[in-house]
DNA sequence: ATAATCCGTGCACACGTGTGCGCAATCAAT
DNA sequence: ATTGATTGCGCACACGTGTGCACGGATTAT
């Protein structure tokens, strides 16, 4: 029942085991008939390298870890898809897994993957306090942060993520330009920096142009349900009386507040536009299609794997801030005629 | 630079790498003095034990290995959460990797698996030819298929799906207790055994209710494009004068159809009926909310690392069949007066 | 013919951990 | 007081792999 090694190998080759290491790896100093020799018994027998021996004997796993925080999210799936791919394309293996937006359960798992030595870790949406990154910072793991929710200045710490000021930014001008002069924006405090950073680049940007104080409500969603539940609950909440445009922090709660629209009979975009971020595959598809500042969520991951391979290769890195786009669909459209100011 | 190993803290201790160890695995045999100054300068190090190290000297990993065809579809999404809560809850690693519906690629995936040593594999969405179950048969790694589109019946091999057959004639009984009797499926060979199971069953159905042999169409696309993108041409092909009721071979597939539908005004669920396959957390949210036979995902993921674990326990197992259930929203009505037969 | 060079291979160690066995010291029992 | 059991610890090996060094034999140069 024990699996083959390189001993087995040099026992029926009748040499010795680092003739065939020696041997398997190309080495220039075995002659080639040996060599040939060895390869064809190895081959016979089914041999399948070790990597757990390897690991041990080199220091070193080719082996990442990442964490994020909710695998069924369509927006981390992509992420992650972008970063197996680039892992995959290198190999190097990748370990998984969810954190369910909890910092502690963020540590615990990063501790799991230094105890297996992965070489490298990526870390989605960060919420580790002070505390739980000096814990971090001691086990000098070269660490990538994406879209992380915290600032982390340490040496082996780098990052990726997007502008999401500049998404708000995005928003703003957009709805401004068609003439809404009321708006809401939809958050949630799961993420508090980056919903912070767009409802300020959103917020700002209108405030440039002049718009009234009390024109603009927010409304910040405490509570761990699904996205597109708090999107219904707080599009519920909104006075359409006046209110024309909704900006959401992100698709799943542009969408849970489409379908809260429909249910009371709000037409999108005749009476009131609505627009989302991240672009998720799905937000062309919705009825209408979805308006939204496209984050390129493939790209990022990638961005990540590859900031961590050069990180690992010893070369310079910088960290990166990749920019957010505005994708015009068919839930944004001209305010209404009767409430434009 | 070099991370602490038992070594480094038995010198501290003064005492032998034994005596570390089996302190910090808790035997009885070590005195409690000696094990509560070993466990302190142990943390005063910041020792983390070296699970690399420990797999080679075990023969086990505590590993496992899980390949699906695509990180960023939602289904497959909710599978891996569903896998990863289950072996997170058991301390045990996970491998992911992603084979984009290339049955080679899902065997190169499987061999790495296999380098690492993982104690187990999960495949989702298996198309493994002969020869490649052949050879993973060659290297006895406990292994689970999920939702395998071919049979694999070999010691060592299990297997956890739903009941795609069981899954059609629920369509089938809903749209026919509608009153529809023109109807067309929509379909993937991209994963031909499922899609033969869904279509059979729908069609035998029909049969079985004495639909005449013409009023059933099925359209299969074999092209590799976004499932979404699908839905909408094979949608455009259907002759609308007749057909009232589309079943499709899954929700993406469905959000496409629903997508041409709009954009040429045909009303659903007004003058066509349209059901989908897997109830994606999208599909809830659609415009209209879209009926659809409900797989479950986080189940399947869950019940396939269960029975994983089982194996590998070496308890007796048995295959698993999960049965699927209608969901019915608002992309399905009564058939219209007008062309009911 | 002898010395210098080169080529092919094996010995032995390292990576970090767990454990069977043995050994010394302490304790209890006769 | 001697024997026997018990307790606490170390020695040495194993897991599978890679590699510096040495060593023997063949080849080449003087």
């Amino acid at each position: 029942m024990r699996r083959v090694s390189i001993e087995d190998i040099a026992r029926h080759a009748e040499v010795s085991h680092s003739t065939v290491s020696r041997a398997l790896r190309g080495n220039k100093r075995i002659s080639l008939t040996v060599r040939t020799r060895i390869l064809q018994i190895a081959n016979e027998l089914g041999y399948t390298p070790n990597a757990i021996a390897q690991s041990l004997q080199q220091r070193q796993t080719n082996t990442t870890g990442l964490v994020v925080p909710d695998m069924a999210d369509p927006f981390w799936g992509e992420v992650v898809k972008g970063v197996e791919a680039v892992s995959m394309h290198n190999q190097k293996a990748l370990f998984l897994s969810a954190s369910q937006y909890d910092p502690s359960r963020q540590l615990a798992v990063i501790e799991v993957f230094h105890q297996r030595r992965v070489d490298g870790i990526i870390v989605g949406d960060s919420q580790l306090g002070d505390a739980q990154i000096n814990r971090l910072a001691r086990i000098k793991v070269p660490t990538v942060f994406l879209n992380s929710q915290v600032d982390h200045a340490y040496p082996g710490f780098h990052a990726v993520g997007i502008d999401n000021y500049a998404g708000g930014v995005l928003a703003a001008q957009h709805l401004w330009a068609l003439g809404h002069r009321h708006l809401a924006y939809l958050g949630s405090t799961k993420r508090p920096a980056s919903n912070q950073m767009r409802s300020l680049g959103f917020a700002e940007t209108l405030r440039g142009y002049g718009l009234p104080l009390g024109a603009l409500a927010t409304h910040h969603s405490t509570s761990l349900a699904d996205d597109l539940r708090i999107g219904y609950e707080l599009a519920s909440a909104i006075d359409y009386t006046q209110t024309t445009a909704l900006f959401c922090y992100n698709d799943s709660i542009a969408l849970g507040a489409l379908t809260y629209c429909r249910s009371v009979g709000i037409d999108v975009p005749q009476r009131l536009s609505i627009v989302g971020f991240d672009d998720v595959a799905i937000a062309q598809f919705s009825m209408p299609a979805l308006t939204t500042i496209a984050q390129p969520k493939v790209a990022l991951g990638e961005t990540a794997m590859q900031l961590l391979l050069a990180v690992l290769a010893g070369q310079p890195t910088i960290d990166t801030i990749l920019t957010p786009t505005l994708v015009v669909r068919h839930s944004s459209a001209p305010a209404p005629k009767g409430t434009a100011q």
